[in-house]
RNA sequence: GCCCCCAUCGUCUAACGGCUAGGACUCCACUCUUUCAAGGUGGCGGUCGGGGUUCGAUUCCCCGUGGGGGCACCA
């Protein structure tokens, strides 16, 4: 029989980083194995899941490509089969009633923890025969709780972990019904996991100590115990379980920070696993292909945004222009989406050839739409530091140098604005003025994108053009001429 | 307090009981070069402690220490 997996996430608002790692690996796993990956919202009564809530689970996973095979279902559709299996279980003497008031119990707790577990035990079983039932026959309220086996140790051999073993007698006999007649999450999983039939059940290490109240009641139920996967968490830099107050941990957070879902897919796996060679940069085809449960981790892994910075950059440097483009476009300032929805319109080739020179020096979607800006408007910006740096230090040179390769260039045939072409003439121009041709580059690349920084010089005069490039030098000519004028 | 899990560079990780404990991120240097990145080369940096078992422990066992998770009429 082929694997049943399912992610179950509870309708929080965002989808965060170690839910989409337990989704992921669930997801890989049925990918791998050729299984079913299921999709469950556990959303109950309690934290009252709106349809927001929902939906921004559902845009995560697909935000990520995570699709799911059966669901979305909702926990909250099954409440009168699980009241049903707590009620049989009642039925068959393996859950009894507890009258005990939940703030009695809280006292016991706090004098007594240890002594606790078995408090309402032994309350239900002070009662006198019938008692029981009489008294929840004239209405009072109470709950049912599990009657958990003694003298019993609960063993299972968790796909992640191994051999695993709880002493029963540490285990309370956990409420499965509560006084208002709703089940409780133990119960609910149960229930829920055996109608899916899910064959695995992988999830986050936090839930180790709930599998063998699981497995006791899938045993009491008479249902099949499924295997368990328990993952590491993952946390903060501090060492605690991630949450809110280390930043971003909703992955719409990072697709914000224009990280790439490939990237984050990459990274995501390699947190808690390793292929187990030396190759960190993979595909998702590549992951699913070499994922395997074997190779999860025990240990609880720090999330390190830095590393999934330099992933990120790895996958934007394998990516095609003009792929990113659309993705480009809602990370552009305000002014900017315009022009460059205008640009993509026109010359869709010429547009991805300008995020390809932008890509390689980029390790985020919001670094390439920042570069953007001067390949996209006219109005250009001077960066102060590099003007000082190159054009203000000696200004008559500087502009003398860019008039010159103005109107040397400027005499270029449409089909010889080449990066070869323009090379050579830069060159050429160099030796005849007896300057190294950094003297020319540097003012230039100040004229054409206001920064001392930019992709290769030559790359970016054929990603301008003729036009825009001269316009760009003639502009740069005048001000700093206008500059040394009115300082003169 | 009780139960459970975990432990290799700062971080992510590799190493069926056997080469000098390998790779990646970060940092530093060098290189390439028109700048910045990217790339290339090199460097710094680790087996938590103590006992066993063994010819030999990162690896197996025990104890300690440290970290994490759980112990709800939350999920």
């Amino acid at each position: 029989m082929s694997i049943r997996v399912r992610f179950a996430p509870s309708p929080t608002g965002y989808l965060h980083v170690g839910g989409a790692r337990t989704a992921l690996f669930n997801w890989l796993l049925a990918r791998r194995e050729g299984g079913r990956f299921l999709l469950r919202i556990e959303d109950t009564d309690r934290n009252r899941s709106s349809q927001e809530m929902v939906d921004a689970i559902l845009e995560g996973m697909s935000w990520l490509g995570l699709d799911w095979d059966e669901g979305p279902f909702f926990q909250g559709e099954g409440v009168e089969r699980h009241r049903a299996d707590a009620l049989r279980l009642l039925a068959e003497g393996k859950a009894y009633r507890d009258f005990t008031a939940p703030e009695e119990l809280a006292r016991i707790r706090e004098e007594d923890p240890d002594g606790a577990t078995r408090y309402p035990r032994r309350q239900a079983e002070a009662l006198a025969p019938g008692e029981a039932e009489e008294r929840a026959a004239a209405g009072e309220p109470h709950a049912i709780r599990f009657l958990v086996p003694d003298h019993r140790v609960v063993e299972f051999d968790d796909r992640v972990h191994g051999r695993t073993r709880f002493p029963a007698e540490a285990i309370e006999d956990l409420v499965i019904l509560r006084a208002d007649g709703s089940p409780t999450y133990n119960l609910a999983v149960v229930s829920d996991d055996a109608f899916m039939n899910i064959t695995l059940v992988m999830r986050g290490d936090d839930h180790l100590s709930n599998t063998p109240k699981q497995i006791l009641l899938y045993e009491a139920l008479g249902y099949p115990v499924p295997e368990f996967a328990h993952l590491p968490l993952i946390l903060g830099p501090d060492g605690k379980r991630l949450s809110k107050r280390h930043g971003a941990t909703a992955v719409g957070d990072y697709e914000g920070q224009g990280i790439l879902p490939e990237a984050m897919v990459n990274f995501l796996a390699l947190l808690g696993w390793s292929p187990g060679t030396d190759q960190e940069v993979m595909s998702r085809s590549e992951l699913v292909a070499a994922f395997s449960l074997d190779r999860v981790v025990k240990k609880s892994a720090v999330f390190d945004a830095e590393k999934l910075r330099w992933l990120n950059g790895q996958h934007l440097n394998r990516m095609d222009g003009v792929a990113l483009a659309s993705l480009v476009l809602d990370h552009l300032e305000a002014g900017l989406r315009e022009p460059a929805e205008a640009a993509m319109e026109t010359d869709p080739a010429g547009f991805g050839a300008i995020l390809d020179l932008l890509i390689t020096r980029a390790r985020s979607v919001d670094d390439v739409a920042m570069k953007l800006r001067p390949y996209l408007v006219e109005e250009i910006v001077y960066d102060p530091g590099a003007v000082k740096k190159h054009w203000a230090k000696r200004p008559d040179e500087a502009a003398g140098h860019l008039e010159a390769l103005r109107e040397r260039l400027q005499g270029l045939e449409p089909g010889e604005w080449t990066e070869a072409r323009l090379e050579e003439e830069l060159r050429g121009l160099a030796e005849e003025r007896g300057i190294g041709a950094g003297k020319l580059i540097h003012p230039l690349r100040v004229a054409l994108v206001g920064e001392a920084v930019s992709p290769g010089i030559f790359e970016v005069l054929v990603a301008m053009g003729p036009d825009r490039s001269l316009a760009r030098m003639a502009a740069g000519v005048q001000w700093i001429r206008r500059q040394v004028a009115g300082n003169a």
